[in-house]
DNA sequence: CCGATCATGTAACGGGTTACATGATTTC
DNA sequence: GAAATCATGTAACCCGTTACATGATCGG
């Protein structure tokens, strides 16, 4: 059968994380990536999700039906066994390193403009600073409004764990940018 | 001219950040890379650098002039004045938002599998949390020395914020792991 | 002189984005 | 019957990875 070692990649995980929940076809399941992680509402990307469907049937991890009953034709997705195992797999296995040195400076694109600040004057990285404790500040307007609304729908403490780590996240870093703030501006 | 509305991606703006500092040829920078970014030795990459270097220079952004004195015959490169000003455009962007809802999910790989943790048995979340304090323990060491090396050579303050910005983040993951753990626990 | 390092490159391939094509069904 | 939405797909392109090719020079 020989797909153990293709590594499971971003969207072909979360993919698998979708099925192993519940059976779709794949506009469905657009709708409900787009739902869950992008704002707006074009609802594109088509390309991936077909071209990804198509291969993780070739893999003989899902299976996919026709549904000539419902009028435009969908065709049902179910996870094989093989893809329930490979999904569990990735779930339980517990390295997930990948070697690069400095991660965290690509996590937050302000950090690779921050290695720069030097080349600026103290106005402008005042500027830079302030435009970021803002944007953070909304994502945690919208991270607190996510938590309320997913009480209320009663999710699973580590799904709720998940919010909780955006807002931390996102307090740890106002509180980073306010001390940069201050460092940057007793430099001069 | 025509190239303004080329995004700025990723590796395209680490070199122009790199040239922006000093002159040098691909094999160096090639060099800087690794020892700034990668642990590992092969030195790998050539791919990317030359490829990106070729339409950094298509693009007017830098140009190229062979050494013939020093022997291995070196290219070496000079940003344009084009160069440099796509580089401080971006540099002073106040914008970086590229409109996914819950980046953080993303930044921290761990958080993915948390989603689905609600299958797992306790003893199993256990272990995968606590792997996960170690590494970020050892990450915590690694950014703990490299901080203090960077004191040692000088290194401004906006580069100190960086490592500082690891520094905190991990410990923030490390007090939300054990956060996780108790609420794992008390669970059942 | 042999292997390590310096130095530059090409080619194949991969996932992911963007844009387009097609057609059925629902809604107004 | 026009517009919106449902539903599936292809094709071109881009960044980045992996692997390979080439050759000069330096240290043992």
């Amino acid at each position: 059968m020989m797909f153990e070692e293709l590594i499971s990649l971003a969207f072909k995980q979360l993919l698998l994380g979708y099925l192993f929940e519940f059976n779709a076809h794949g506009y469905k399941i657009m709708k409900k990536v787009h739902q869950d992680f992008y704002p707006a509402d074009p609802e594109i990307n088509e390309g991936l999700l077909y071209t990804t469907l198509k291969r993780l049937e070739a893999e003989g991890l899902i299976t996919r039906e026709t549904e000539t009953e419902d009028r435009p034709s969908r065709k049902v997705i179910h996870l094989t066994e093989a893809g329930r195992q490979q999904f569990l797999d990735w779930l339980m296995a517990a390295e997930d390193e990948d070697g690069v040195k400095f991660d965290f400076f690509y996590q937050y694109p302000f950090l690779e403009r921050c290695n720069y600040f030097k080349y600026l004057d103290t106005e402008q990285v005042e500027l830079l600073i302030n435009k970021q404790i803002a944007l953070s500040g909304q994502r945690l307007e919208r991270y607190r409004a996510a938590r309320e609304s997913m009480i209320q729908k009663g999710v699973d403490r580590f799904r709720l764990a998940i919010i909780d780590y955006g807002i931390s996240s996102e307090e740890m870093k106002i509180e980073w940018l306010k001390t940069l703030s201050e460092r940057s501006a007793a430099g001069c």
